[in-house]
This record gives C-alpha cells, structure tokens and sequence, in this order.
DNA sequence: ATGTTGCATGGTC
DNA sequence: GGACCATGCAACA
C-alpha cells in the first residue's frame, strides 16, 4: 500500500520496481517505495547526498559538523533542532542526550527548557491522521524512551534497528536521573492546568514512557512524561496528537507559541478540557516565551523531593516592581493564569492555600479585574510570602504543580547579581546549581543594577488550589524554551523593573561609552588613498563618511607638507610621545613607535631628538587635543550633545558662507588632522581665513547641499527632541522673543570672515554662553530680521510648516550667530572646546591669535 | 493619614 | 491596531 505504482518513488529515479524498498514515510502515513538502489542509499543515509545534493536546505551539524538535509522529508528524522539555534544529527543528539552531566550543563541543557538537541515528535498515535502527518514530515524526528516507537513516526526506516533501542537506553537514563516531568497537556484547550474535575487523561501512561515533544522547528523543546499516574496510554496520546492538527506538539502550551498553528481538536483531552470551557478564550493561550518556565533538573527533583511525584512546570514570571512591592499583588500573565490557574468567574476569584515545602501555609486570592474589555489576573496576598522567599523586582516565581498531590508549587529564583552581560548562562548556573539558561542570567545582568546584591537562593511554595481539592490531574507538562529568543526577551523584561516605560532603554552612560567608542574608532580611521571622506556631526561627534573605499584602521597621524612641498604625517611616538615624520602612503599600525620609524633612521629611537618644534607642534596639536576634549565632554554632560550638534553643523553652515571649494593644502588638512591636503570634505574646503568667494543662498553645489540637508537633519532631530522634553512651547516663546532681537545674517558673514577658518569642531560651543555675552547680546539687537541671511537654512519642505521665521528657524539663526561670535572670540584657539567644557558660557579666555 | 481596592492609563509587544 | 501588563491613582476603608 506504499505506493500505488511501481515507480521507484524517488523523483530523481523513478525506475521501475517489482520488489520496492521502504523508504521514508510519506504524509499519507505510506512509506516511499523505493529501488534498490535509492533503496539502498536511504538506508545507507545517503539519499539525500545522492539526490538531493544541489538542493537547498542542507546544515551542518553542530557538534559533527555533518552536512544533513534538514529541508526534506527523507532526511527528517536524522537531525534535531538545537535550542540555540541550528541543529545536530541524530547521532550527537544521541549522545548529548540524557547524560546527566549534559543535562546539568547550565548552559547548553535544561531538561524543561528544553534546550538540549533531544529531537521530539509527536506521539505515535498522531499518525493516525494524514493532516497531522503533513505537517509532521516538518518536523523532526520525536524521540520516545519507551521504545515502543511508532517508527513511522520518527520517519525512521524500518531496518532502523539500534536506535530505539538507544533512545530506549537513554530515556532510561534519564528517568533514572530523577527527571519526572509531568505531561505536557491541555494546551490547547487553554486550561492546562488545575482541572480538579477531570481525570488525568493527559497523561501520557505507559511504564516509564517519555515522550520528547517538540512542536516549533525554530524552538525545539521537549517535555517528558512520567506516567506512573496515567492510564490511557496510546488512548491519550491520540487524543492529545490529534487535537494539534498541524503540530507535531500538541502537548505543551508553549508549544503553540513557538509557532505552531494548533487548532484544538474535539477530541480526547481537549475534549474533556473543553467541558470546563470558559468563555475567556482559554483555548487560544500562546503563552509568551518569557513566562516558559525554566526549571532546572535540581529544581525538580527539589521540589518532587525523594518522592516519585511528577512534576508538572507551568510557567514562570520575573517579578516587576509592582509585584514585588508593597501592594502584595502579583499580576500573573492572562494566558497562564487561563491555561493552569483554576477558572473563575467572578471577579472575586478564588482563594489558594500556599504552603512552602517545609510546609508553612500561604493563603492567596487568586482574582482578576476587567481590563479593557479583558482581564487582569493577579495573586493577592503575596507580600508575605515574598518577604519570606526574600523576592524582589528581578526575581523569578515559577509556577509548577506536583502530581499526584496537584499542588501548585512557586519557586523562585533569585535574580544574580554576580552576572554580567557576557557571562549569561554561567551566573545562571550559580542561581541554581544548574544551568538554567542565558537568558536567566541575562536578565540578572539587568537587574544586577537595580536589585541589591543576593546570594542565590531558592525556595519553592506549594500551592493547594483550595477551592478544588481534588487537586489537579496528573496532567500537563510543558516543557519549552528558546533559548536566543528568551535572552532576548529577557533582556527587555530587565529593563522593565523599576519603572514604566523603560523597556530598551539604554543607560546614559552606555551612550557615552557607545559614543566615545565610536570617536576612538573613528580617531584611528585614515582616509583610503583614493579619496576622503566628508564628515557628519552625529551626537556631538563627528563622522567621517567613506564614498568610495573603506578607511584604514590605524594609529592616527597629522597629514601635512614639508617645507619640500611633499606630502607627509606626523606621527607620535607611542612610547616617547615625540613626533616622527613618516611618509604620506605609510599606513601604521595602531602602535606605533620609532622603531617601527624605517622611514628615518636617524630617529628611529626614541632617543633621538624630535624633528618638530615647539611652534610646529602647537600649530599641530590642538587639533588633536579637540578629539580627545570632545570625549571627556560627551561623558562629562550628555547633555551638551544637544547643544553642539546644532552648532557642528552651523559651524558647517559658516563655512558654507564663507567660500567655495578651495584648493586643498596643507593648511586645510591641519584644521582636521585626519585629513590629507587634498581632501575636498566640508571641514578641510573650508578657506583658512574668510577667504574666497561667498555661496549665494541660491547655490546648489555640494557643499552648500551636504550643510543643508545635515542641517535639515538637525533641524528635525532638534524638533524632535525638544518635545520630548515638552519644552517646545517654552523654546518658542523664547524663540519668538528673541527673534527680534537677531541681528543680520550679514553680521554673521562678517563675524566669520573675521574669524578666519572655521572648523566643525568648533561646534562644540555652547550657546547659551553666547547669550550670557552681554556683547553678543548687543550684537544681536542690532539685527533686525534672522532671514537675511545668505542661506536660508529653514528652506526645509517638508518641515515649510513647522519652521517658519518666526519659530524654530528664528532660534536656529541666532543659534548661527552664537556660534559664529564664539568663534570669533576663539578662532585658533585650540582650548576652544574645553572652555565650552567648562560651561562658563563666556568663550572668551584663550585667545591666542 | 495610611492602607487597600478597583480601575484606568499608557508603554510595549 | 489590538492585547497584554506594569503602574498610577482615585475612591474607599
């Protein structure tokens, strides 16, 4: 009944055949028919090399290395998806499979989490449809410790011989290891959970039956099964496997969240759960992976003590502030508290004796509050209890429940604060005794800073569903995890605690240590050969931008021109700080030293007397000084940034009006020491000193276009910002009253002609120094319309509206003027930026020219 | 004045 | 754009 015809099934073949081989199985539940010789490359386990080589969807494994067709049916069950991400043959799953030692690896096996390579699979009953079978040849291989696999199941072949027996082998193992997990169950109804009036038909039955369930490919997990209290064995798997029509996992809850599209069959268990049907849509819970419960092989075998009591991990949930705090309430997820809290009704709710595992008692209120049309669930009554568990914001509660007794347990893991973000998985295992998973150390990471220093601890509570006292069936377990997918969510749910509305936020000082990074980065950038960048003043610092080829990472040098006319650097010394020349074309290490000077022997050691005088030095330095000013600056106040980069990019508009493109030289490459003379970029075009001819505000070449549409960029940043800070209102009206007392662009002109060369860095200056000014003040009332400018930098279009003249264009403009009158004052100062450091606003020391 | 309760709000996913 | 949920807050005890 395999094949209806006698064509080798193999598409590539297809020759005919009298006595076919069986080869992998179909959807339909038939297995291919299959020649010889095809026959024989599928039991070999080379079909796919064979046929299928040029096709895509082949990975390597991740412990072997071996190349497996994951994107096809044939080669379906030889591998299986690693939590992590990628996957492992069926081999290398074999063997990292259910040794203990692997499964305490915190971090690369949680036996709950389900992130190890066990393969899992639906149960073998869910072939019993040729729907679920459709989706199950997507799905890999399931591996059953019973032995009594469904082989069509697993896709296996039927000449498979020692592998059941392996995985039989291995359960074994891992039952004997104290694993007992409940069954993965209800799901899919949504009441997973406490269903006191129901029988435990979700168990999976069967002596010592396990069944690795995994329902996402991009999330494998596995859930095991203990069924010591379970009696509809085959009977209860079908009903479970069928209810998920196109996954494989029906089982846990967590599984439908990991993708899967499971529609809840009307049959078996999900059947019966639906007799508690609640018309809160509990049959849809996709439980977020943040609240898969993470409970460590220790923490089980903690909680089920020396008993053969299964446990069942519902799920978990990282204390907020709010629930760790004062008001006692510990809001519980909808879908978990639907999917394994008992069903109430009534906004009241229900009371839940808790009990810790020494025995002591705890009475919550589970309870709910209508919340935009749905529902909010909390556990009142917790304060307790937290003080007692010594939990706080950061902390983790994870929910589970003992079978047989059906006792809702809450442990907790306390958040570390030993982590660090590279340490992840490590701390994790600190936590516990036993890997978690990194995403449990993620989050410690984060609160590390917010929740005082605690020594790991744990504690787990029992709690009695009191209002049902049949306690829970021995029902569902669910096991899931994934592992990048929770750091990530984690790490996000860190940065909830605290306070509202910081989720991704990142730390100031993570921005200046970003920022300065970049300046580092950027002060060992050297132009390619073949062109120079321009620069773009982001935050307060300057960009070089690469058209055309990519900079070189190296020790920063002075470009310059000998008194030969030829092109050189200045380079300094890293070990004697003394400044060789070395030639135009040399790319230098990072490091750089005057042995490493083959350029000129003669000060090839430190030794040797510098080439470069006092004055020469003073011409070249300050330059450089400004980078490193401009970094202390950024991590000194933050909130300069704002500030400067409005003036970086007037400063980029003065240069605009002062000239045309000017022929490079060596003088302009000193005004940005990374430059070379001949670099045609925004800072080094600039004339040294009110030289050249004037842009119109009409012109249109590139420079004038690079500082209008950086400018526009500020513009839009700066709006931005200022609501934010809701201090638009305030600024306009300032604005609007300033405006008045703007004096003419033209005044600027002069002001900068004055000035000499303007360079970005000089951006850095602080306005409201200017403002203090008393001088600059008289200046500016001397003007009498901030729009006679010679470029209209407002002439934004899509922005027509907001910046007219006598808003934000008006403030820009004196902002124009600030800037261009600090310059004046420090034009060739090379303390410029640290007198804007120094916030004293006058810009008036340090005039050395 | 303080604590509790129930709901509303708003940020995040 | 809806759902979720952390938190705020007013009403009440």
């Amino acid at each position: 009944m395999s094949s209806s015809s006698n064509v080798c099934f193999n598409s590539n073949c297809k020759e005919l055949v009298e006595r076919p081989k069986k080869g992998w199985r179909r959807r339909t539940g038939e297995f291919a028919d299959l020649c010889d010789r095809c026959g024989s490359a599928y039991d070999d386990g080379k079909f796919c090399e064979t046929f299928h080589l040029s096709s895509s969807g082949w990975r390597s494994c991740e412990s072997c290395g071996k190349q497996i067709h994951c994107g096809c049916i044939v080669s379906f069950h030889t591998f299986v998806l690693l939590d992590a991400g990628g996957i492992e043959c069926i081999s290398c799953a074999r063997k990292s499979f259910i040794l203990p030692e692997r499964i305490k690896d915190v971090n690369n096996w949680n036996p709950i989490a389900g992130s190890g390579p066990v393969p899992w699979r639906q149960a073998p009953s869910l072939f019993n449809g040729s729907a679920i079978q459709n989706e199950l040849q997507h799905k890999p291989p399931f591996l059953d410790a019973t032995g009594s696999i469904d082989r069509l199941s697993l896709g296996e072949r039927p000449s498979a011989s020692s592998s059941d027996n392996n995985r039989k082998d291995s359960c074994e193992k891992l039952m004997n290891g104290n694993l007992k997990i409940g069954v993965p169950g209800t799901l899919e109804n949504g009441y997973a959970g406490l269903n006191h009036e129901e029988p435990p038909k979700s168990c999976l039955s069967g002596p010592r039956q396990l069944s690795y369930a995994n329902n996402d490919l991009s999330a494998p997990s596995f859930c095991l099964t203990v069924g010591s209290a379970c009696k509809n064995e085959p009977t209860d798997y079908s009903k479970v496997s069928v209810s998920v029509p196109q996954q494989t996992t029906l089982s846990t809850p967590l599984g439908k969240q990991l993708g899967g599209h499971a529609t809840v069959d009307s049959s078996g268990e999900t059947q019966v759960r639906n007799s508690k049907t609640r018309g809160d849509g509990r049959g849809k819970h996709h439980l977020l992976p943040r609240y898969w419960p993470r409970i460590t092989d220790q923490e089980l075998q903690q909680l089920s003590g020396d008993s053969n009591s299964v446990i069942t991990p519902l799920f978990e949930k990282m204390l907020s502030a709010s629930d760790a705090g004062k008001i006692g309430r510990l809001v519980l997820p909808k879908k978990c508290a639907e999917a394994y809290f008992p069903p109430i009704s009534n906004p009241e709710g229900l009371p839940l004796k808790m009990q810790d595992l020494k025995g002591k008692e705890w009475m919550f209120q589970f309870r709910f509050w209508p919340n935009n049309n749905s529902r909010m669930y909390v556990l009142e009554g917790v304060t307790p209890c937290m003080q007692s568990m010594q939990l706080q914001a950061g902390d983790i509660v994870t929910f589970s429940r003992i079978e047989p007794e059906g006792k809702l347990v809450m442990g907790c893991r306390k958040a570390s604060t030993t982590v660090t973000a590279d340490q992840g998985s490590e701390a994790c295992s600190n936590n516990n005794g036993v890997a978690t998973n990194g995403n449990v150390s993620t989050k410690s990471t984060k609160f590390s800073e917010e929740v005082p220093a605690n020594t790991t601890k744990k504690g787990f509570l029992s709690i009695t569903h009191v209002a049902a006292a049949d306690s829970t069936s021995a029902d569902d377990l669910v096991k899931e995890s994934s592992g990048n997918n929770r750091t990530i969510r984690c790490k996000r749910k860190g940065s909830t605690l605290g306070s509202k509305s910081k989720r991704l936020r990142i730390d100031n000082e993570d921005l200046v240590e970003l920022k300065v990074t970049v300046v580092q980065a950027q002060g060992l950038m050297r132009p390619p050969s073949s062109g120079a960048p321009t620069v773009i003043v982001i935050e307060g610092c300057e960009f070089e931008e690469y058209v055309q080829d990519a900079p070189i990472i190296g020790r920063p040098t002075i470009p310059h021109m000998d008194h030969l006319g030829e092109k050189i650097q200045w380079v300094q010394c890293e070990d004697c700080f003394k400044w060789r020349k070395v030639p135009d074309s040399a790319v230098l290490p990072s490091r750089w030293t005057c042995s490493d000077n083959s350029w000129d022997p003669e000060r090839s050691a430190c030794s040797a007397v510098q080439e470069l005088t006092a004055d020469h030095l003073r011409d070249l330095l300050p330059h450089i000084n400004k980078a490193s000013k401009k970094m202390k600056a950024s991590k000194q106040e933050m909130d300069l940034v704002e500030p400067l980069d409005g003036l970086d990019a007037l400063a980029n508009l003065a240069i605009l009006e002062e000239g045309e493109i000017l022929p490079a030289s060596s003088q302009a490459t000193t005004k940005h020491p990374r430059h070379r003379p001949g670099c045609t970029c925004i800072v080094c075009i600039q004339p040294p000193s009110g030289k050249g001819p004037k842009h119109q505000q009409s012109c249109d070449c590139n420079v004038c276009k690079s500082v209008k549409r950086r400018f526009k960029t500020l513009m839009l940043k700066r709006e931005k910002k200022l609501s934010e800070k809701e201090a638009e209102a305030a600024c306009q009206k300032l604005q609007l009253q300033l405006a008045g007392q703007l004096f003419d662009s033209d005044d600027i002109q002069e002001s900068i002609d004055d000035a000499g060369h303007f360079s970005p860095q000089h951006g850095e200056l602080n306005n409201e120094g200017s403002v203090d000014d008393p001088n600059h003040l008289n200046e500016k009332k001397s003007s009498a319309s901030p729009f006679k400018g010679e470029i209209d930098l407002n002439a934004k279009p899509e922005r027509d509206d907001e910046l007219s003249p006598g808003s934000d264009s008006g403030s820009m403009m004196r902002i124009l003027q600030d800037t261009a009158e600090q310059y004046v004052r420090h034009c060739g100062n090379g303390s410029f930026v640290s007198n804007q450091k120094s916030g004293d606003g006058t810009g008036e020391t340090n005039k050395s020219e």
